[in-house]
This record gives C-alpha cells, sequence and structure tokens, in this order.
DNA sequence: CGCGCCATTGAGCGGGTTCAACGTAAGTGG
DNA sequence: CCACTTACGTTGAACCCGCTCAATGGCGCG
C-alpha cells in the first residue's frame, strides 16, 4: 500500500471556507476571495515553491499535508512544519521566499497573488484582520517548536509528534486507533531534529513502553495516548532560572 | 559595575517611529498611534504580562530589552526570544496571554489597548499592513531558532546567540569590539536549550578556539567574527532527507 | 524475483547532562 | 572599609543519550 493512497483528498470546500477557518468570513468576502483564488492540484513531492526564489503567490491548502523546509548555509535541512487543510504558506520575506514547501501527499491548494490578497486586505478589513489571525496562529506553533526543540528529548518529541497528528482526521482514525505517518523516517528526522536512527529508536521505546504498537513503518496503533501526554509531562532537564535558585544554603 | 547601568536607554522616539521601522508611517497615522499610547518604563526583572493571564495590552519597546518565557506543563522555562526596540510583544491568543516577558535590562514601553489598536487598523488598512509586517518579522524569527535547535550544537547556538546581539548598538561597541551579555549564564541556557554548565564550556570553547575572550562573565571581547560565523556553517550532523540518498551503491 | 530504497538494530564514540566542588563578584551590615 | 553572605560562574568526573558507521531486515517496484 503506498502513502499517497492513504492520504486522501476530500471533498474541496471553496478558498473562503477554509480561508476563514473559525473566523467566518461574510459572502461579499468569499465572493472576493474566490475570485482571485486559482485552484491547483498537486502530486506528493511536488515542489510548492523555493527558498530564495522569486515570491509572487501564497498557497492556502485545501487538503493534503504540505512540508515547509528552511535550508542553512551549509545546506542542512530543517523541517519547520507540516502544513494541513486551513493553512496559508509561501508569504514572502521581502520578495524572496524564505523557506521552501513542498507537497507530501496529494494536495489541493488555492493560489493567490501576494499582491492581488494585499490589495484586497486594503480593501477589506475584516479580511485583513483573517489573515493576520492565521499569521499569528502560524507564530504560535513556531513558538510551541522552540519549546519542544529545547526542552525535550527525542522519544518525547517524537511523541509531541505523533499527538499533533493524531488530531486530523486525515490521518487519525478513533475507530482502529491507527495513526498514518505521512513522511518517512527521513524527513521525521528532519522535523525532530535528530538523526533517522534515532527517531527509528524512539520508535522502538514508545513500542517497548506500550505506548504504541509498529503495523507498518508508517502506520502505527495508539495504543495509550494518556501515557504519551504524561510522557511529555516528564522534564527532560533538572530546572534552572532564576526563578529556582539552585545553589541554596 | 551593574548591568543595569550598562545598558543606557537612549533617547526615546515617538510610537510611530519605533512602530513603523522600515515601513514608514504617515503623519496622521503617527498622530493616531500616538493618541492610544501609553509611555512606560520599568525596571530590569520587572513582569509585564504573565502567560495565561487576561490579555488586554501589547506592548510596543522604544528601548531595553525584554525576555520572552514560555513554561510548558512540566515548569520547564524555554526562552523563546529577547526582543528589543521596535519589537512588538504580548499579541493575544483568544484572549490570554502565551508567553510572559519581563524586562531585561531598564526599558522604555509603549503599552496599547489591543482592542483600540485593533480598531484603529480596521480604520486604517495601512498601519494594519505594517502591524502584519512586524508579526511576519517575528514569525521569521522563530522559524531561525527552530532551525538553531534544530541543527546547531551547544557552540554553534553560542556562536549564533552572540552574533545576533552583535547587531545591537546598545550591547555591542565596534570600537572595543566588546559585547557586553544582557542575561546571566541561567537565562542564556534556558534560551539555549541547555544546561547552565554546557553554556559556559561552550563560552571555554570558543575562547579557546581563539574567537573570544571573556573579559567578565558578563562582558565579553569578540576577536574572530568570522570565525563565529564559520563555525555555524559547520554542519553538526552529516546529510540527511531524500535530497541526499545515504545509501548509495 | 531481485533490485533498491527505507527501516531497524548493534557497537562505539563523543557531546551534553548531572552532581559536586570550588572560584568569583557584588551587596550587606557591622 | 572590610568580612560576611549570597548568588552566580566555572571546572571536574561520571554517566547517558544521541550521533555515526556498519550490517541486516523488510517492503515496494520494476
Amino acid at each position: 500500500m503506498q502513502v499517497s493512497r492513504d492520504i486522501c483528498v476530500r471533498p474541496v470546500a471553496s478558498p473562503g471556507t477554509v480561508f476563514g477557518g473559525v473566523n467566518p468570513l461574510r459572502p461579499d468576502e468569499l465572493e472576493q476571495l474566490r475570485r482571485i483564488a486559482k485552484p491547483l492540484e498537486h502530486k506528493p513531492g511536488a515542489s510548492l515553491y523555493s527558498q530564495g526564489g522569486e515570491a509572487k503567490f501564497v498557497y492556502l491548502i485545501a487538503g493534503g499535508i504540505v512540508r515547509i523546509n528552511h535550508c542553512n548555509e551549509t545546506g542542512d535541512r530543517q523541517i519547520l512544519a507540516f502544513r494541513v487543510t486551513g493553512d496559508l504558506c509561501g508569504i514572502p520575506e521581502t520578495g524572496q521566499y524564505f523557506n521552501s514547501a513542498e507537497s507530501v501527499s496529494h494536495t489541493s491548494l488555492y493560489r493567490f497573488e501576494w499582491q492581488q490578497l494585499q490589495d484586497l486586505c486594503l480593501a477589506e478589513p475584516h479580511l485583513h484582520s483573517v489573515l493576520l489571525g492565521k499569521i499569528l496562529q502560524d507564530y504560535r506553533q513556531a513558538q510551541l517548536r522552540i519549546s519542544v526543540l529545547g526542552q525535550q528529548n527525542t522519544s518525547q518529541r517524537l511523541a509531541s509528534f505523533i499527538l499533533d497528528f493524531m488530531k486530523l482526521p486525515e490521518l487519525f482514525d478513533p475507530g482502529t486507533s491507527c495513526l498514518t505517518l505521512p513522511v518517512n523516517r527521513f524527513d521525521l528526522a528532519d522535523y525532530l531534529g535528530t538523526a533517522a536512527e534515532s527517531t527509528a529508536r524512539a520508535f522502538a521505546k514508545l513500542e517497548d513502553q506500550g505506548l504504541i504498537h509498529r503495523i507498518t513503518a508508517r502506520k502505527i496503533e495508539i495504543l495509550d495516548k494518556e501515557g504519551l501526554v504524561l510522557l511529555n509531562r516528564t522534564p527532560r532537564r533538572r530546572e534552572s532560572g532564576q526563578e529556582t535558585p539552585r545553589y541554596v544554603a
């Protein structure tokens, strides 16, 4: 069985519905968004845009999963995030893309010209607010990843990843308690900031502890969700910082 | 000599000037911003706001340095960022503060009611864009930290930190090549995602390599800036990912 | 069916954490 | 003004996690 078949694209909503999310848009805003949205389909592995390239378009994901990469000068790759339905990506930094993006599964997208979207936002303050809210949400998500990478060990990072992806109905089947992993071990390692071998060992560890069960490499059964949550509450290191003085008399 | 005296607050500009930054605001926008801005002064160590608290205010830093913390369920603290002149902080997540913030040095701030600022943005689309641009910038910065934490070892993280803070005229004197560190080793460790001891060892290592020289714990001389840059280009791990197949025939 | 990629596991090593001791700097009160 | 106090900073030693190299196993694809 191939991953690209596991990850089905569900019936695609209108760009405005996807864009709005929790902040619903007015009918006229929906209409205006639809006017400048170009629907696209991408096969797994397709490149949406590349770091450093001229950034004319932003993308709204209507279905599927997109991987956001950032490469530093050494060529090392860090996967910054996996983006899913309703997420925006490709917002430029001074005319250039700051990251690269590739589709992980089969993906449905709406493409906007960034200039047009900006113009529309200037005319429609409410839409502007919704856009700002979306970016804020991404910002929070990035801050959470900083915490994960700064404080958690490999098993905990993996547990965080699993718990995050259990929230996606595309990937997690509550009936069988089965989670489909959208990426291979190398991608996962680059996301978790570890080596692929360490990721494999982390899987083995979680399995030893009875928290998960590996059906195949890309399909795991969640045996103890609470245990995964609990694992993440175990501090990796002793406390530090001024609030907790270490050298008490 | 005390740190709080080293970090001088420079002559404070108007809220609009600080807010605009690279995106200059129009005179009328400046005026309107000024109308809802409340100037504040904070001593070192003062709390601006606390994670989970009701979020009514956002803050614009006019001078000084602010530390942004995020604590997870275990109580572990991660310092997400140090914010400086021109930065915004305290933008709420669904009415609550997502992080905590404390002044590191003596700080000059402008405080805005978030609701008022939002209202003003709805009336002034250009200001709205500027705000969005600021948040985008913060988002990029967070993504860069993800890369640093995901890919670099302790020495490299420290080098990144030093290079970042050399950009601040408040802290770096190009004449003597001296950098004033605004925080103690515990804060620095929580920022770098390591233990305080590891941070000390990283300092020792950089000194051994002739890249820096420790004058005091809080004051270092930069001997080889290029060397610090170069250090960050050394990959911590071997490459991974699909792009670079590992098991070549 | 075998080739190739991916995943896993083992062994060895190095970096980072931890615990502990010592050195240092700044503030306090006599 | 100096000794004491206290917090911070550094260094040492031992341990452990995670990285690296290497070999093997599994799965899908041609």
